[in-house]
DNA sequence: TAAAAACTGTGACCGGGATCATAATTTCAT
DNA sequence: ATGAAATTATGATCCCGGTCACAGTTTTTA
């Protein structure tokens, strides 16, 4: 078992600031400024890490893990937003719009983060533009995304949602092997089918077509075997 | 008619500094110097200010008039993505991520804009760090609002998307009378649907299933009279 | 103001995906 | 390893909204 965490307490987790890619950029010094405000926290799968509507003033950035944030619809079903993982922040609204919470996070392995509070991230800011920049960079990347799931769902061919997935999956989590590439989900079929939109019964047909189609071959629940990714690109619609 | 343009050539365009969120907050001389670097252009109705995959390197902020921000679909129909206003801005993602553009931008009525080269603009950014966290805080809001959309497409519930829409449009453009609220549509029928991502029929439908509830009055194409908002809000899911 | 063009409303029909029910499979705990 | 619990697959049915067709209206243009 590898150890990336740090707890040697001397360091005050220098390493975290180091791989957040809003604070590439900063030298030593600025680094170890930065740490000295970081709070260090830790969750088990499953757990709660913010509650929509929580008024929680400070920015969270991901060290290491996956975050699922959601909302529940009013008929109680629930909808994915984003899935966070290592070096993505989130809460940022909270510390700019000065609101509260717009959706859940919850852990969806352990997964261990920084805060840093609103008061000390506005001051950094003040005091290291490029920060700033560097969070510009990231919300418009992050809207792009969602442009284009809206793009996406407002098409509505689930085939090419799905597929969309996939590969998103396969870029992020996935693994090349001889016969193909091997995708370990960060989501159960229920989670998959909330990240898109749609009914996990009918992600379950659809998978079950890709893979009589000789698409993918399914491992287990929770993983996927890519084994012809262009197929699935010409799927996108 | 008022006259909220400048033409003097003198002012060199304060007024649209002034009234942009995002330059709120600078004093005179700053605006003066912001002043310095917009460029201004006029488009009529129906005319593009931005191409999809275009590579303009600059920020778009609306003077006056409406904005429609859009992509096609694979099968060639019209997806919009936002309804921009007086005072917001676009091409963001141009400035920063470093990319083209993600949408089409088009002129829903006569609109003047204001333009800021990339250069000029990181240099502004540079010298008032506080512009950065205006646009983070406007780049926010954007996201909740794709949040938000991204939430009800989910849930699909269409009447739920409608009401939404109406009640956004009623707060925009609404203007209160005896009877209700009376809303000045920025969208065709169309338009509407292809904002909701429904059918143009399914919408037809709806908004007479609306009115013969005694919800809405429709005036015309272009007005909706809002005589039950609490109903309304009701709907909302 | 009249004709043309664009837009909107409505009926008929159809299909994809949601929902419900149940069986099969995988994962987990002991 | 084995039974229990959770997850997934699959069949049957239903219904909402898309699509097509066409009529009615509004808006534009000359």
């Amino acid at each position: 078992m590898k150890t990336n965490s740090c707890d040697c307490g001397t360091c005050r987790h220098k390493l975290c600031a180091q791989r957040v890619p809003i604070f590439s950029g900063l030298n030593e010094e600025e680094l170890s400024h930065v740490a000295d405000l970081i709070q260090r926290r830790q969750y088990l799968k499953g757990e709660i890490i913010q509650l929509e509507g929580s008024d929680a003033d400070c920015l969270t950035i991901i060290n290491q893990g996956k975050v699922k944030a959601f909302r529940y619809t009013q008929e109680g079903k629930e909808q994915i937003l984003y899935l966070f993982s290592e070096g993505d922040f989130f809460g940022e609204s909270n510390l700019f719009g000065g609101k509260e919470a717009a959706y859940h996070a919850e852990a969806l392995e352990q997964t261990s983060i920084c805060m840093i509070a609103r008061n000390d991230f506005q001051e950094l800011v003040r005091r290291y533009p490029e920060i700033s920049l560097k969070i510009i960079g990231a919300l418009c990347t992050r809207l792009e995304r969602l442009e284009t799931t809206i793009q996406n769902m407002g098409t509505r061919s689930v085939e090419g949602r799905i597929s969309s997935v996939l590969l998103e999956f396969a870029e992020k989590y996935g693994v090349k092997g001889s016969k193909g590439i091997l995708i370990t989900l960060p989501f159960s079929r229920e989670g998959m089918a909330s990240y898109i939109g749609i009914a996990r019964e009918t992600i379950s047909r659809k998978l079950t077509l890709l893979q009589d189609a000789g698409i993918i071959e399914m491992v287990g629940n929770k993983r996927i075997l890519l084994l012809n990714e262009e197929a699935l690109r010409r799927e996108l619609d």
